[in-house]
DNA sequence: TATGTAGATCCGTGTCCGTCGATCTGGAGC
DNA sequence: GCTCCAGATCGACGGACACGGATCTACATA
């Protein structure tokens, strides 16, 4: 460790180079951006992306027994990619008898596209 | 193991009682989903996102050396953070002397809203 | 009650990711 | 030449994640 005291005043910066302007963060900024990090993370894999982009061309509910021949996973797979996205607040689900039904709840990706903009 | 030949005719989705319409997913939203997703990806990240809504509130280039004290993490780390924004073709960079300026390229976020929406 | 089924949960495995210390690269200034 | 500095890269560690087989839970039908 270097005890610089005396050095202190030294060419912090070069004295006559500035890199840019200082740049602030402030806080409240913070908390918006972390929230929206846990919905996009939620949608970075593409078997949750597609899932979503599923669900919601389909405008009503689909049936889980639907949704699993259209991928590559076993069932429990899909299952555990679900409820990552009911987690996010992104889908939720409905039963019905044995059947799942899965849809979108727009609030979180308008939330998004409004971040984005 | 059970040898079900004799049974395969049985009571596929109960004759009566179905769960909901087919549900068909084409190759062609699934590539853009794809893309799509690897952009959500690197959005997933609080960090990542913040380093973004930074960069893009100014309006202009920024020195990573103004970055670094905005996070707590060590340089090294949100050279990480930075290099995954850029594989994304989200931000991109630019050396003068020393420095190091980095700025957002409007392109992929512009997508993923307009595919969100 | 017993059986079959849809979907969720549990658990183990392999891989990816965030993190940081150490090191490397290359430009600035002496 | 040498030294200092900004930033990128490397290497290793720990935790998180995707995945699927086995199992569990409701519900429906007989």
């Amino acid at each position: 460790m270097s005890v610089d005291l005396e050095l202190a005043p030294k060419t912090k910066r070069a004295a006559g180079a500035p890199c840019c302007e200082p740049v602030v963060y402030p806080d409240v900024e913070r908390a918006r951006a972390i929230r929206m990090a846990e919905v996009a993370k939620a949608l970075g894999d593409p078997i949750r992306l597609q899932l979503v982009d599923v669900l919601r061309k389909h405008a009503g509910k689909v049936c889980v027994c639907e949704l699993v021949p259209l991928f590559d996973v076993a069932q429990p797979t899909l299952s555990h990619h679900l409820k990552k996205l009911r987690d996010a607040g992104i889908v939720d689900s409905e039963r019905q008898g044995l059947w799942a039904y899965y849809y979108v709840l727009p609030d979180a990706l308008e939330e998004l596209t409004a971040w984005l903009s």
